[in-house]
DNA sequence: ATAGGGTTAG
């Protein structure tokens, strides 16, 4: 675009046809301040635009919030007599739905003459924009004509209101459906959880473009089953059609990074490397959170390092990164250059922060960290927040003053923020605040036996046997029993689940030999297991 | 030469 603008400008008298490529230019390279700039300038030498000019300059004036301006070339459009022209009608109606005025687009639509079905989905969508689905489906209704884009887009609409049942039923009325309409669906079900209807969908298709699969494989990672991605990621190499895109291994790396399956994780690496994708900043950022979960937190600064392009996101994973590996000076030291580098940090760049103050028992500083969020860049805290700072507190051995936190926060402590200090109370051997904690719990979680486990294992800490008894009674009488921990492993390309002492694995006889086998090596080099963890069984 | 519908990361 430099060179063309140079050239530009040094012709004498443009023609609109030159203005006019200029717009397009900037609008192409997304420069879309450039267009609402230069058509300022057009103005000004009193060069009429003509109807070309128009949706170029207000889809610019829409995407950089001019208002004032849009105004202004919706005047030069009715005063230039295209107050009907369909091109332009539907830019005018998009620009001020965009902008949350509904009204203005209304009158735009009423007062075209000739209106296409162009022209309807613009308007349609502008009140699916504002949430308004009656209107929506008035104006639906009372369409002249209908095509597969306007159906779609009804459709979605009901999905983004969250009516999958009105969507569904519209979709079964479509006279034809294209692709686009059997991905509005399939996305409809994955986003709300009911990935039985998603399967189906996707088996039924009569074609599946990567949007399918990203659509079946963005469900499972949205509803937590992870193995679910890995499996049908396989399946869509194998099948081999359709190859995969960004989305699609952003999608499965974050899987990985839930699973600890690093081999994946580190083929999809590779993957992306050799297949055009490496300098994609959301595969970056994935993949940075995807090394950091797995446990290898130098290949996750690797990846950062190596990243030319860099967000906020990119700033924010690898800062949590380090704090939650311990590296909490290194996770400083980022924040500082991440200023440097002109990023303005959120909320959830301070959750990093000040875990990494917690870890280094930086009190005083996480402190200045909190002030400085919300002095400095206007972040509200947040519940989250709060539970940084009281786990700050408590970790650091100031458990009365993490109360006295708790009781003076603007918000009501959560679960969470509870179990932080009781926590903190097992380190601290601190029973009654213990006691006073796990209270709160049970009120707000009735039905969470790790609380109990929770109280009953800092009794045991003390020997205090007869309260251990107590609570094993009280827990088995209300009947739940805490879901054990358990580990991941990932053997021969696939992740498999391990509890304490579990017997469900076919080749167990083999593997209990070689765990015995490792902890007597542990114990030969001066290892003491855990009386705590002996009792539970491991 | 100009207009309406999609997925992804902390």
């Amino acid at each position: 675009m430099g060179y063309a603008r140079k050239l530009f400008d040094r012709i004498p008298d443009p023609s609109i046809a030159l203005w006019n490529a200029m717009f397009r230019g900037y609008s192409e390279n997304e420069s879309y301040g450039e267009v609402v700039v230069l058509f300022g300038q057009m103005k000004r030498l009193n060069v009429m635009p003509n109807c070309f000019t128009f949706p170029i300059v207000l889809k610019s004036c829409g995407k950089v919030d001019a208002y004032v301006e849009g105004q202004e070339v919706h005047c030069f459009a009715i005063k230039g007599g295209f107050r009907a022209n369909p091109f332009v009608g539907t830019t005018l109606i998009d620009m001020y739905a965009g902008r949350g005025k509904i009204g203005a687009a209304y009158k735009v639509f009423c007062e075209m003459v000739e209106r296409n079905v162009v022209v309807w989905t613009s308007m349609i969508n502008g009140y699916i924009s504002c949430r308004d689905m009656v209107s929506a489906r008035r104006l639906f209704d009372l369409a002249p004509e209908r095509d597969v884009v306007l159906w779609s887009t009804m459709v979605s609409g009901y999905i983004e209101m969250g009516d999958v049942v009105a969507a569904r039923k519209l979709f079964d009325q479509m006279p034809n459906r294209d692709i686009m309409s059997w991905n509005a669906m399939l996305n409809g079900y994955a986003n709300n959880g009911d990935l039985k209807a998603c399967e189906r969908l996707f088996e039924e298709m009569p074609k599946k473009n990567i949007f399918s699969w990203n659509g079946l494989i963005g469900g499972y990672g949205h509803n937590g089953q992870f193995f679910e991605v890995m499996q049908t990621f396989k399946r869509m190499l194998i099948e081999g059609n359709v190859l995969p895109n960004d989305a699609t291994l952003v999608t499965v790396l974050s899987a990985c990074a839930r699973l600890g399956a690093i081999d994946l994780g580190k083929w999809v690496h590779v993957y992306a490397e050799s297949s055009g994708y490496k300098g994609n900043l959301y595969v970056g950022n994935a993949l940075i959170d995807m090394y950091a979960k797995c446990g290898i937190i130098e290949s996750a600064v690797d990846v950062f390092k190596s990243m030319a392009l860099k967000d906020l996101i990119t700033w924010n994973t690898v800062i949590n990164a380090l704090a939650m590996h311990g590296h909490g000076s290194d996770a400083l030291t980022l924040f500082c250059e991440m200023k440097n580098a002109g990023e303005t940090p959120d909320g959830v760049t301070f959750i990093g922060i000040l875990c990494a103050c917690t870890h280094m028992g930086l009190v005083k500083d996480g402190f200045s960290y909190f002030q400085s969020m919300v002095d400095v860049y206007s972040i509200v805290p947040q519940i989250e927040h709060y539970g940084c700072m009281v786990d700050l507190l408590a970790r650091a051995g100031h458990l009365k003053q993490a109360l006295e936190f708790v009781r003076k926060m603007p918000v009501e402590a959560d679960a969470v923020i509870w179990a932080a200090l009781l926590g903190a109370c097992r380190i601290y051997k601190n029973i009654s605040l213990a006691e006073l904690a796990l209270e709160r719990l049970i009120e707000l979680e009735p039905k969470n036996p790790a609380n109990f486990v929770m109280l009953s294992n800092i009794y045991g800490d003390l020997g205090r046997w007869k309260d251990v008894a107590r609570l094993k009674v009280a827990m088995r009488d209300t009947g739940l029993r805490k879901l054990p921990g358990c580990s991941l492993v990932e053997v021969n390309d696939s992740v498999v689940e391990f509890y304490s002492l579990d017997e469900r694995h076919p080749e167990k006889e083999e593997i209990y030999v070689v765990l015995k086998g490792l902890t007597k090596l542990l114990r030969s080099s001066g290892y003491v297991l855990d009386p705590m963890e002996l009792e539970q069984g491991t």
